[in-house]
DNA sequence: GACTTTGTTTGACAGTTGTCAAGAAAATTC
DNA sequence: GAATTTTCTTGACAACTGTCAAACAAAGTC
């Protein structure tokens, strides 16, 4: 829903121009709801910390939740690919196993606010109706990513999923949004922590 | 943290009004977090919604975190003791499985508004230091009463935990989470599936 | 019954919020 | 280069926020 594109009488190369505003804005909100989160954070705010003046926001967004929205979207095209190389090139199941938790710790520390800002904003979808059709697209994205990882994890280790897609993701979701929320506590242990408790549950999510 | 009791002068009996006022408000604030989320409610929302006034709030809270604080306390020691009961009278694996299951789809359905409350207080504390102790303490008392359902349900099945309880916390609130978010909107199917995938995971988390 | 303590109401404050509109500036078109 | 469209700035608005304090009512104390 929302995200207002087409309706301006413009020229092509116009459209294009809006696009990569609303981008560089939303580059900038995203980089404020990360750190402040949802509830603190105001187009104001946004606005201050950006480039830009509180009004341009509203030029090229209805309303603060189109703006939201059009967040949301935006930082899901460059999430749900994360794991895709690591899944493709892998030739052992030790291999896959290692790389995904390698590149898992990593964003989870190197992209810590993007990730709570995810878990803020699946919490908010709960109260927030126009909210959840997005997440929900992006619960099913995250889904599918895992799904394509413990797939092939028991393709590499002659084995199948011993459970279906919603459940594994359920699973590594909870063991994740632990070790994020945990973090702000904890940064020096956690990631070391989230990688033995994947160790321990990967094998259990496969059987012969 | 928080939450002044001391400090005043009054008689003992006084003691015990104040702390059932500060219940009767809990309580009240609580219904509204709950419908409302912890973003959109103030407090004079919480007391509109309420037989009080904006400044009874703040004759018994100093500011809106010591209010917070004080319910997601107050709310706690009302969830953490849920499946005692089944733990302690189930003479059975079968028998500890339908019970906890049961018991915990029920307060899905039941109180849902809560368990929204709480995954959006727990994010909330992500951002906002003062309300991390307090989570912290809840993910405390969860977790262990996971583990004493765990440790059950090994001991009724002749095995041992194949998890520590950490992991096992994080494996069943994914679930549990997931339920919640998804019961918005799927009412009728969601609490099926969380028993089915439940089910499903149970034995993996012991070994013989 | 006067007096003090405790509890409650009410109204106000300063600050922030989302939203909008009028007009300046810049870009584009002819 | 004038006219027009697009982009941006600025300032304003109404509503709402947490907080507080002064006036008021109730209860308890001597």
């Amino acid at each position: 829903m929302a995200s207002t594109a087409e309706e301006r009488p413009a020229r092509v190369s116009g459209i294009d121009k809006i696009e990569r505003r609303r981008v560089a804005l939303a580059e900038s909100a995203l980089k404020t709801l990360g750190e402040l989160g949802y509830a603190r954070t105001s187009l104001r705010e946004i606005a201050n910390n950006s480039e830009f003046t509180h009004g341009v926001v509203h030029y090229y967004f209805r309303d603060k939740i189109d703006l939201i929205s059009y967040c949301v979207r935006y930082y899901k095209t460059k999430c749900a690919r994360r794991y895709d190389e690591v899944v493709e090139t892998a030739t052992s199941a030790a291999e896959l196993a290692t790389g995904f938790l390698g590149k898992m710790t990593q964003t989870l520390v190197e992209e810590t606010p993007m990730h709570k800002l995810w878990y803020d904003l699946r919490a908010q979808s709960m109260f927030e109706e126009q909210l959840r059709p997005d997440v929900e697209e992006i619960d099913k994205l995250l889904e599918a990513m895992i799904w394509r990882i413990l797939s092939r994890y028991a393709d590499l280790t002659g084995t199948t999923p011993s459970v279906d897609a919603p459940t594994a993701y359920a699973l590594v979701d909870g063991l994740f949004e632990q070790a994020v929320v945990g973090y702000a506590a904890n940064p020096d242990k956690t990631p070391a922590l989230l990688t033995d408790r994947l160790m321990q549950v990967l094998p259990k999510l496969v059987t012969a």
